[in-house]
DNA sequence: GCCAACGTTGGC
DNA sequence: GCCAACGTTGGC
């Protein structure tokens, strides 16, 4: 068996901790998926895909596909119909929690990784041999507000020290504990928080402050 | 547009 | 199986 293969079941065993064997008996399971509201071309493909975009999909209803990393694919195997994820806007102004979606079909072959013309086309991926994996998601709806990246990091000492999204930030799909779920979903009803200024401060503002201390 | 963080690849 | 080089993510 060639060590390639083995590279594969080594990240498939990471995944375990957040998995899965318990099925939907003990209610959803929570997740966190990341996904670019703006245009960016790739290869000749625009990769936007908001959460505007999901709710206007055909039954609102959309292929999480182009997922490329051992870890995000494992913890959509790991998805069971009818858990709930977030829908994280990335790589954009401002970055954050929009709304939430649920999760309607488990992992299946992603078919995007056979298409030459697809940016995620995966030369090594066999159709015997599938690596990678997309679910099916369907909007359920958007926050009142968006939890915007910056007001989550004021918890990242606290209530969501564990995030993934902290920890392991480069993860596009990511899970969720019920906690924290819950937390995030109390910061909706509460009224949006201003603004922490941190851009950096202009000179005067600087020099103030050092007449301050 | 920059670049830090970090996942992946491949030589050894 | 280590690890340097490379590529990508994604906030800023």
């Amino acid at each position: 068996m060639p060590a390639k293969r083995k590279r594969d079941e080594a990240a498939e065993g990471q995944a375990g901790e957040c998995s899965s064997s318990a099925a939907a008996a003990d209610g959803p399971r929570y997740f966190l998926m990341k996904s670019e509201p703006d245009s960016r071309m790739e290869k000749g493909m625009d990769m936007k895909f908001s959460i505007d975009d999901l709710k206007e999909s055909p039954d609102q209803t959309a292929e999480w596909d182009g997922v490329r990393n051992f870890q995000a694919r494992n913890v959509m195997r790991g998805m069971k119909v009818g858990d709930k994820a977030f829908f994280y806007h990335s790589n954009c102004k401002v970055p954050g929690i929009v709304g939430i979606a649920t999760i309607v079909r488990e992992a299946y072959p992603d078919h995007t990784q056979f298409d030459e013309k697809n940016p995620h086309y995966d030369a090594k991926s066999k159709k015997e041999d599938p690596r990678w994996d997309m679910v099916d998601v369907k909007f359920e709806r958007e926050l009142e507000r968006m939890i915007s990246l910056e007001e989550l990091k004021r918890y990242k000492e606290k209530e969501l020290k564990d995030m993934h999204l902290f920890t392991r930030a480069r993860l596009s799909v990511s899970p969720v504990s019920a906690d924290e779920w819950s937390f995030i979903l109390s910061l909706e009803k509460q009224p949006e928080p201003p603004k922490e200024k941190k851009k950096r401060k202009k000179k005067a503002d600087k020099d103030d402050e050092e007449e301050d201390e």
